[in-house]
DNA sequence: AGAATCATGTGGAACGTTCCAACAGGTTGT
DNA sequence: ACAACCTGTTGGAACGTTCCACATGATTCT
């Protein structure tokens, strides 16, 4: 259970401890035979340098701290994918915590990190107030991701959310549709640039007087809910918006329920492009982002600070794309 | 950027750094007045104690590292929340790593846990050689997830994977089906113990003619061409037992594609009861495994054995429950 | 030949904590 | 009145590395 340390191994293979950090660290700047010896010794005992008194004596751990949200979002594991390519090649070790979609815990995974002196952190969809992470944002670099701000403190890298939007709304009235519901989320992460996409774009349109807004969330059960109020209101669109995939399967639902087919009767759109939504019996048009590419992105965003190459804030936005699948075809009437 | 040490709080505080140390950790054993002094300079100071140097002296870090084999696997985030849960009340946290379905990777991930010196190890469906993980566990208490393993050197969680398979063809036989075919999965993790619950509990009902095996695999792909391959043969069964959720899915498919009827024509069962088999259009009858209740166990195994209550392996094996959906139904031409 | 350079190796300080033996000063017990 | 025992506090050692200034001996330069 001890685990051998430096001097064991220095020890057994008659060199200074001095020498055997070298050897590890820099194996050309040592003699061949030396470099065996410790090699060897190492080998033989099991060594393992401990990452612990490293960092403590280097001032730097080498990771960044990823504080996912959530978990269970399949788009945060995407993007946590690109996090982990990236770091990678440039020395860098990412270790994963959920914040478990509540301030209080996501808090508490950033002290941890914090405390074990992480060199960056990447958030991914935080629940928490800005000026709480600006704060954190005095002591090490700090990405946000999935979430836009214009602060001065820290950088952030998101999806222009707005021209989503505006790729579901052209898509639907080249169908030919114009009576387009957007479910909104109200202020929840990205929902304010989604509608602000939608209702710019249908008055591009000049479709002015069909903008229609129901209130609804990120969750399937608030879409299900927007989607039979829109259905109880007698006044029946031809298309439905939904603030993202998870809502739009609530809607989906709903719709379903009312006897009416998908897109005969009705046409329905989300937004994220969840592996679900690709189901075959899902099928759903929505807006695919650029998820590794994000990933990326971020741990740029954190190295370039901590290579010192940075020191005001950047914002990145990057654009997503239309995912057309079979929730949306021309409306009823419409043979285009 | 430069972080305030227990020497600078000691200084402005006005006491010896060891006092700062035991405030921090043991307040009521300091006067009030030095106590407030103490707390008072480190607010001031936004002083955050440096759990490298903890961990360091006392060789031990608290923390839990848990190697998830891929992390969209959303069984294993369910598995996480419960081992965080479990964890955090024992003064542990857990630390993610994913290891991405890539045996290599996941060595890469273990070795930056040892370096960093965690106190034991989870690992949530790993894909390496139960051999090197027992070497891994000669520094550490391991507990494996979702996989079983008699070593001698290792703890383990499980499911009762027999029984399972047993409670779904139970189910079948209940609604009056006797030409149930199993989809199985050849030697992946768990598919084994399915099949031969399956084969089990079809003798149990004197079913033994009506054994019936075809090669596929854990993936959606893999469920649609076994699928398809019984469609092809002509002899239908009334009932398909496949080996997971998503082979489940892609069977499904399949038939949807045959033109049959999802429970009229053929039911159809899955394994893992993830999140996609409860949406709205799939309800697929699955089996469900508890899952924080794994990670609780998981977490149990690991502290008992650094408590040092425990120093031989144990085996852990908890039973899956029957979530039955609407992909089952009685035979066609069977009013039971 | 002596100086300068190079390759190789060394020992001690430092990183920021916790732990421990020890101490001062007060209280209690006999 | 003195020992025994608290309470609150302290300074130094230790944890396992890396870093740095320096030492040694060989090689090259002038």
């Amino acid at each position: 259970m001890k685990q051998p340390t430096i001097l064991d191994v220095a020890e057994r293979a008659g060199v200074s401890k001095s020498l055997v950090s070298l050897a590890m660290r820099e194996p050309d700047r040592v003699s061949d035979a030396s470099r065996r010896a410790v090699l060897v010794a190492a080998e033989e005992l099991g060594y393992r340098p401990n990452a612990v008194a490293r960092s403590l004596v280097q001032r730097r751990s080498n990771v960044i701290g990823v504080i996912l949200s959530d978990l269970h979002n399949p788009f945060f594991a995407d993007v946590a994918d690109g996090i982990e390519e990236a770091a990678a090649p440039q020395g860098y070790r990412a270790l994963l915590s959920s914040g478990y979609l509540d301030p209080k815990r996501e808090q508490a995974a950033i002290e941890m990190m914090l405390e074990m002196r992480v060199d960056g952190l990447i958030m991914l969809g935080s629940m928490m107030q800005i000026a709480k992470i600006e704060k954190v944002a005095a002591s090490l670099p700090v990405t946000l991701l999935g979430r836009h701000t214009r602060s001065k403190a820290l950088d952030s890298v998101g999806v222009d959310d707005s021209a989503g939007a505006q790729k579901l709304v052209d898509h639907l009235v080249e169908l030919g549709h114009s009576k387009i519901v957007h479910i909104h989320a109200g202020s929840a992460a990205g929902a304010p640039r989604r509608r602000a996409g939608y209702e710019k774009t249908m008055r591009r349109y000049n479709l002015d007087a069909d903008i229609r807004l129901v209130k609804g969330d990120f969750t399937e059960s608030g879409g299900a809910k927007a989607m039979n109020e829109i259905l109880e209101s007698g006044d029946l669109p031809t298309a439905v918006f939904a603030p993202n995939d998870f809502a739009a399967l609530g809607a989906m639902e709903a719709i379903d329920a009312a006897g009416l087919s998908i897109p005969g009767d009705m046409s329905l759109v989300g937004y994220d492009n969840l592996a679900l939504a690709g189901l075959p019996r899902i099928g759903l048009t929505t807006i695919g982002q650029p998820r590794t590419d994000l990933g990326r992105e971020a741990v740029h965003l954190v190295t370039e600070r901590l290579d010192g190459d940075r020191v005001s804030a950047r914002h990145v936005v990057v654009s997503p794309s239309l995912v057309t699948r079979s929730t949306t075809g021309p409306p009823p009437g419409n043979s285009k």
